[in-house]
DNA sequence: AGTCAGATTGCAAATGCTGCAATCGCCGAG
DNA sequence: CTCGGCGATTGCAGCATTTGCAATCTGACT
């Protein structure tokens, strides 16, 4: 169990425990009892009752009907759901979308996942170069686009089916992966080399490499990358630049986990190794 | 501000307090500053700031770049990501989902907003009508179902144009509405009554109702309805419906809510001395 | 530079938290 | 139907944690 805790700055153990419930029941599967709590925490049972029943009056946790152990209650649901993210993810990866048109002096692209599709929520231009494809807000497939096979990592054969049904995929030009399991072949790829390409399979002579944005190094929230027309973008070109939207998104997660100072350094250093 | 404190079930306080400076921060459309945190909590600004620290350290808050005020951190995005709330609002539903099927004696439908699609999680057959459209798992856009525009009820204009862009939308059946202004007037009749329709606007000869689900009265997370086809399913009978359906959504709304309460007799007291 | 508002830190008091142990409530076994 | 057994809940007294005050720091504006 990883426990990083730095206490140069006094911080309050009881709300810190009560995080930790907060935490331990939204990651469980399953509802979990009191007594896992108190094994989780290390305290005695009584103290772990009257925290979880903190959190339970304000609606953080919830038990479920009869039942006597802890889910995630309504507040969670309703604080995340009326919080802009999109705009918040925006703003971190921002400097680090500019960094990477300018670097690769191609368009970049920020994308995040809207049910079957890939939206892009943000870009930017590089100086010099007619813009290309990829509208802010424009919706485009999750399986035959660069940004959205990086925002399906993690998915496996049976979530793919669950997501796209067990049919043909449509197909777009004479790339593009119509079989769920090519697409799951390719996901398990692109997790294990941490980017994912887009050869024309949505649209004709137009070549995109992405990479997910992590946070914690775990869940994607999004997923950032570069595209032009395939005359420009040669195949070794974009492999180099590959490399470099790897980092970029790495260091956007890093933003993203702990958004305080200590780590908008890391985030910088991440960077710095190729700026 | 009375502070009330009833310690028949005794509570963290310093927990309690660190869930209001989360609210506090998650409801304001601002970053919040310290100062502000210590005016809500009416305690002093030292003890705000730790709390809030702790609150940081854990990433429940974060701190825009620079600046010294708060807003949400990423492990709100990430716990609530990562539950699985579909299934939470399925469980919670069902039973009166169950119920509205028998009432009305015509297949019900719940769903939630994905992207710009509504997305059908649950459905209940009444028992001796042949099966209709709209399976679980199914995707219909927003604009043009009953249970979609459910879901749009708070949308203004704006916001539908920032969905749908600017052009005309997709015509399936020729009730369809195909304007962003025409859909934006509906939305606001939606709002205001209660509940949505569709009178075959997307499936030929199939009628519907549907109404928001919202959490405390205002954060739309699902909708709940009924359809038949136009033939089984008059015009004043499922006007008729309509009611029932926003009684059902309601019921499901206040479950959510307080979903601890609900089961919790002794609880009863506890939420009168909060209001 | 100088001033001011807000953020951060040190410290001792005391309040609130904790763990222990006793009680309660629910099940399944006898 | 009663009896254990297990986990949840509650009462209590000691003391660790938190708290408010006051001092210090930061950094923005004059």
């Amino acid at each position: 169990m990883p426990e990083d805790k730095v206490r140069q700055i006094p911080f309050i153990q009881s709300l810190d425990r009560g995080l930790t419930i907060l935490q331990a029941v939204a990651l469980s599967k399953q509802p979990v009892s009191l007594g896992e709590l108190t094994e989780i925490l290390g305290i005695d049972r009584s103290s772990a009752f009257r925290l979880a029943n903190t959190l339970r009056r304000r609606g953080f946790l919830a038990c479920p009907a009869g039942r006597k152990d802890y889910i995630l209650g309504s507040s969670m649901w309703r604080l995340s759901h009326r919080y802009d993210w999109g705009n918040m993810l925006i703003r971190v990866a921002n400097q680090q979308l500019k960094l990477l048109a300018t670097q690769i002096n191609e368009t970049a692209h920020l994308a995040i996942r809207e049910g079957k599709y890939a939206l892009f929520i943000d870009h930017a231009a590089a100086s010099n170069v007619i813009a290309v494809a990829g509208q802010v807000g424009e919706l485009v497939p999750l399986y035959c686009t660069a940004h959205g096979k990086a925002l399906l990592a993690d998915a496996d054969e049976r979530e793919l089916r669950a997501l796209f049904g067990s049919g043909h995929l449509r197909r777009y030009t004479k790339n593009t992966l119509t079989s769920i399991q090519e697409l799951a072949k390719e996901c398990t790829l692109i997790k294990k080399r941490g980017f994912a390409t887009d050869e024309a399979e949505y649209t004709e002579e137009l070549r995109c490499v992405a990479a997910a944005i992590r946070v914690d190094n775990d869940v994607i929230v999004g997923s950032i990358g570069v595209s032009a027309p395939m005359t420009r973008f040669s195949k070794e070109r974009y492999r180099a630049s590959a490399e470099q939207v790897c980092k970029v998104a790495q260091a956007i997660g890093i933003l993203l986990s702990n958004a305080d100072q200590a780590t908008d350094r890391d985030a910088d250093k991440a960077v710095a190794e190729f700026a």
